[in-house]
DNA sequence: TTTGTATTAGTAGCAGGTACTAAAATTAAG
DNA sequence: CTTAATTTTAGTACCTGCTACTAATACAAA
C-alpha cells in the first residue's frame, strides 16, 4: 500500500470523493490504507459530510434537475422580449452540451435555443413548428457565449414567421426561418 | 386525523412514497396516524425499502442518468446500419419530450434524432453539421413510435449529404438534408 | 531527549432502520 | 354475547455508518 502525506492524501480524498461520493469512511480507509478515524479527521478538517448526507444531497439536486429539465421551455435566458416583434436570449455552452473529442456544441442545442425563442416571441398561448429552414455557419465550441436574436416578419392568421439568428462574438453561427401555427386548447382536452 | 382501512392505507402510502421518496417511517406514521410498526409492516407487504436505500436509489438512478445524457450521441435505437449508405434508428416519444398542455413533442427531440442518425452513418470518427434544410409535416404527440432512415446521397470530399425521413405509422412527419464535414482529430488535441 | 504533529484505538450515543416476540385492540363470525 | 381471526401496537436486540469525545501510540524534527 501507497503511503501519502498527509496534505497529499487530503487532495486525493477530496477528489475522489467527488468523482465517486457514495463511499463510506471504511471503504476509503481501504484505499487509503489508512485507519477510520483518520478518515473521519481529514473529513473534518475538509468539511465533507458523511456519506449519507452526500447520497441525500446528490439524490435532491438530481430530483429537481429532472424537473426542471422536463419543463425547460426556453433554452438560455430571456433577456428582452417585445411580443410578436422580436427577442434576445443568451446562453453560455458548456461541455455538456459539446462533443469530447471535438468540444464542438452539438447542433441540436443550438437548435432548441432557436426554436424555444422563436416561440418565445409569438403572443399565443400555444406554438408549434410548421416548418424551419436552417443554415448553421460556423461551430460553436463549449464556454462560449451565444446571442440569439428572433424577428417576427409576417403574421398571417394563425401563422407566424420567424426568423432567428444566432452569433458568437457577433459572428452569426446561426439562422433559421420558422414558421409557427398557434393551436387552439379548446379542443386539447 | 382521518382513519383509513388497511387497503386504502396501504395504496396511499404506495403512492406517497412514490411521490416523496424521501419520508422517514417517522414521518409516516405521523401521517396517517398509526404507529411507526405499522408503517412498517405496511412498507413489509408492499415491499418498499428503507428510506436510505430509497434515497439511494434516487441518487444512483440520476446519477447515471446525467452522465448518460451527456454522452447521448445517439438519440433513439440504432437497428440497421450500412456505414456511409444507409441507417434506421427508432426512438418512443414519451411525456418528457411533449408539452404538458398539448402532448405535441418537442422539435428539438426529432431534430436530435434525425441529427444522431446523419451522424452515425457516416464512416468518420467525427462529424459535423454544415447545413441542415429542413421541414416539419404533421406534429408528434406523445407515446408515438417514431423510425428515422438515413440515406447518403453524395459524398465529395470530406463533405457528406445525408438526407433523413422520419415517420410515424408510415405518415411522414419530418424530412431533412444535412451536410456533414468530417473533422480532422490531429488539430483537435 | 524532548516536543509536536499525525495516526490509531476505543467508548458512548444517534438515526433509521431489520427481525423478531408478544400483547392489546378491533372486527367478523357463530 | 363470546370466540376466533385480523390488525395494530409495544418492546427488545441488533445493524450500519456515522458524530463527538478521550486517550494512547508512532514518527519526525529540534
Amino acid at each position: 500500500m501507497k503511503k501519502f502525506k498527509k496534505e497529499e492524501r487530503l487532495e486525493l480524498l477530496s477528489s475522489l470523493i467527488k468523482e465517486e461520493p457514495f463511499l463510506t469512511d471504511e471503504e476509503l480507509s481501504e484505499r487509503f490504507g489508512v485507519s477510520i478515524q483518520t478518515i473521519r479527521l481529514d473529513r473534518l478538517k475538509l468539511n465533507i459530510p458523511e456519506v449519507r448526507e452526500r447520497v441525500k444531497h446528490v439524490a435532491t439536486e438530481n430530483y429537481d434537475k429532472v424537473r426542471s429539465l422536463g419543463q425547460a421551455e426556453i433554452v438560455g435566458e430571456l433577456i428582452d422580449l417585445e411580443l410578436n416583434k422580436r427577442a434576445i436570449s443568451i446562453l453560455t455552452s458548456d461541455k455538456s452540451m459539446a462533443f469530447e473529442k471535438t468540444k464542438i456544441v452539438r447542433g441540436q442545442f443550438i437548435y432548441a435555443m432557436a426554436e424555444s425563442l422563436a416561440m418565445a416571441v409569438i403572443d399565443a398561448n400555444v406554438a408549434i413548428i410548421g416548418v424551419a429552414n436552417i443554415k448553421y455557419r460556423v461551430p460553436v465550441m463549449e464556454n462560449q457565449k451565444l446571442v440569439a436574436k428572433a424577428e417576427v416578419s409576417k403574421i398571417r392568421g394563425s401563422e407566424y414567421f420567424v426568423a432567428v439568428k444566432i452569433t458568437v462574438n457577433n459572428d452569426q453561427v446561426f439562422r433559421g426561418k420558422f414558421i409557427l401555427v398557434a393551436i387552439d386548447l379548446k379542443e386539447g382536452k
